[in-house]
DNA sequence: GCGGCGTGTCATAAT
DNA sequence: GTATTATGACACGCC
């Protein structure tokens, strides 16, 4: 009792100075709920009570993907999971339900889903303080339908409880907006998200995952036409290990792109924008997924835990994640979003559940394009080098599905740099991803930008990057292009690699030098041309100077002439013959000799006088 | 739709 | 003979 009575002393002391502080502060607009004890305590044990009830959800939620993971098979051939066909199902059958849950995304789950007000609402009384804040953004990303197939989770156990499984529940979109409604706020909101570095390394991971394979399904294979899968083979996963995280970013990096600009509510640009930082600053890359995809991480440990040694995924996955479909990543993209029939199309090719980022998507000015490219992604690297020598065949495609699946922006980087300075430089990444973006935002009435064409060039070089980290290369792109040969070659000498491997090293290496000395070629080219212009320029003021010389030396010419004729013809009037008589000019001439001596020559008799010159008389 | 421009890539010759 | 470099030609994307 006395610690009590103590201690309601010292509350009721702590109370008096609140109400002080308050009182002083409330010009600062605090409010006195701030300094109160018991309010602050209650919503801390609502959040509490809000968290177990989450942490049920997401118990419900895995045991759900257990269960969807049970009705899938694994195929010895490829090494992926695929669901459990019926007997007579056709191949196609394994992308008919990937249309409907393309179709139930974009039609009967928009009935149901939460808006994203009412998300954000909802999240907002649920967490009052500072997971508000951060689960305001999640709720940002969770509406975005391109998200993730995780995404539902929220909405799934609150509001849509009824058939889980085995059809794919579509995530619950929000009510499409105009992509018109994203902001340069917005986008910074995302980039400071995109800043964390365990994201980047969760980019990187995925990468690194992916099989070691000399030849990838056939294009046409519809386990295959997941080219996501292909480099998320999800090798050696363990449940709770951090390729979850590593699914998770790459599906939001994949999200972040296209999905973002055409969801976010302009009331919300403010607060994700002041949030952001805190985001970056609070968050793990676990706690980060955690918050965005809340039965991500069990989905993903759970559904995709056997699924290693697969380099790619099948349709079959794609009930897994019904809410992350390629259709809704397209749905969400710049330019895209009319065009349902191509999306449809996506939908039976799945271009990937998590690749697809908005960034290749107004890139992507040929959306035909990717769905082209998705049978070459799964071409082997010597089927890609053969399409990489049929110009106009499927490279263009090819690369442009890396593009589209593998931020190459960012990993341009990522793979530049090796060691904690590619680190340093993965941390940067996210700015540029803002610039970009919020260039690209910035002129969403013209979405191609002069920093496409740059975009262009860092895809290509991605797509080695890309190509080298399929065949698990076990150096940067930039080491194996500007190595010295000598060490280019003791390199290649430590580690042990099958011939697709050397091929592929050798390629890289030819391209990538090829690249350089073409670049270095047409800058030569263009410092001659602009060298012969100035040469141009300098010979065209010479010819003027030599012009006007040479005018100059005419006049002067007439002008010594003229004065010579003169002195001619004075000295001429000075002549007299023996009988003082004067010479005249149309008789004779003065000429001289080549001894300096002049004499008068008659006109007529010049030949004659010729011959005598000897005997006249100088003058 | 057409043309210009920038870029990557290939083929080939030169080094 | 091989690697590298230089360059013309082509395709592609973007404007």
């Amino acid at each position: 009792m006395t610690m009590e009575m103590e201690v309601m002393h010292s509350s009721q002391q702590d109370m008096n100075l609140i109400d002080i502080l308050w009182k002083q502060d409330i010009d600062l607009g605090a409010r006195r709920e701030v300094f109160d004890y018991n309010h602050r305590q209650k919503e801390h044990e609502l959040q509490r009570q809000l968290e177990l009830e989450e942490e049920k959800r997401l118990h419900l939620l895995r045991e759900q993907e257990k269960a969807l993971l049970a009705q899938l098979q694994l195929d010895e051939e490829t090494g992926e999971y695929i669901p459990c066909p019926p007997p007579s199902a056709p191949l196609q059958s394994a992308i008919t339900p990937l249309e409907v849950t393309q179709n139930v995304a974009f039609t009967e789950d928009n009935r149901d889903a939460m808006s994203f007000d009412e998300c954000l609402q909802l999240l907002a009384e649920t967490f009052p303080v500072e997971e508000t804040e951060n689960t305001s953004v999640c709720l940002d990303t969770t509406s975005v339908p391109m998200m993730s197939p995780e995404q539902p989770a929220l909405p799934l156990a609150t509001l849509s409880p009824g058939p889980l499984l085995p059809s794919p529940s579509p995530p619950p979109p929000p009510p499409p907006q105009p992509p018109q409604r994203m902001s340069p706020d917005l986008e910074q909101a995302w980039m400071e998200l995109l800043s964390l570095p365990e994201l980047q390394q969760c980019l990187n991971m995925q990468l690194e995952d992916t099989l070691e394979t000399t030849t990838y399904p056939l294009p046409n294979s519809s386990e295959s036409q997941n080219p996501d899968y292909t480099f998320y083979p999800m090798t050696g996963l363990t449940e709770g290990e951090t390729n979850n995280v590593n699914v998770c970013s790459a599906e939001f990096m994949n999200t972040f792109d296209g999905s973002v600009p055409s969801l976010a509510p302009p009331d919300n640009l403010s607060q994700m924008k002041t949030k952001a930082p805190q985001l970056h600053t609070n968050y793990t890359a676990e706690s980060f997924c955690d918050v965005f995809y809340p039965n991500a991480i069990p989905e993903q440990s759970s559904g995709q835990h056997g699924l290693e040694g697969n380099e790619s995924d099948t349709m079959s996955d794609i009930p897994n994640k019904p809410p992350f479909t390629a259709a809704d990543l397209y749905s969400l993209s710049p330019g895209e979003v009319s065009d349902i029939g191509k999306q449809s199309r996506v939908a039976e090719l799945p271009d990937s559940d998590s690749g697809i980022s908005s960034n290749t998507s107004p890139n992507a000015s040929s959306p035909g394009k990717s769905v082209y490219g998705d049978g070459s992604f799964f071409y082997s690297d010597s089927d890609m080098d053969e399409m990489d020598h049929n110009p106009g065949s499927a490279e263009s495609d090819y690369s442009e599905m890396f593009s589209i699946n593998f931020q190459p922006d960012d990993y341009h980087l990522a793979a530049s740099v090796s060691g904690p300075a590619g680190q340093k430089q993965q941390e940067k990444k996210p700015k540029q991803h803002k610039s970009d973006l919020t260039e690209e935002s910035g002129h969403n009435d013209a979405p191609f930008t002069k920093d496409k064409r740059r975009k262009r060039s860092d895809v290509r070089l991605s797509r080695d990057e890309q190509r080298a980290k399929a065949l698990k290369i076990p150096f940067t792109v930039a080491m194996i292009i500007n190595l010295p040969v000598d060490d280019f070659n003791e390199m290649m000498s430590k580690h042990q690699m099958n011939e697709a491997q050397l091929a592929l090293v050798r390629d890289i290496r030819r391209r990538g030098k090829n690249k350089v000395a073409a670049q270095n070629c047409r800058k030569r080219k263009m410092e001659n041309i602009v060298g012969l212009e100035g040469e141009l320029d300098s010979l065209k003021e010479e010819k003027e100077r030599l012009l006007s010389e040479k005018s100059q030396n005419t006049t002067n010419l007439k002008e010594m002439k003229q004065q010579l004729n003169t002195l001619y013809l004075e000295v001429f009037s000075m002549l007299r013959d023996e009988k003082g008589n004067s010479y005249s000019p149309s008789d004779y001439s003065l000429q001289q000799s080549t001894n300096g001596s002049i004499f008068l020559v008659p006109r007529v008799k010049k030949t004659f006088i010729k011959s005598i010159g000897n005997h006249l008389p100088p003058v």
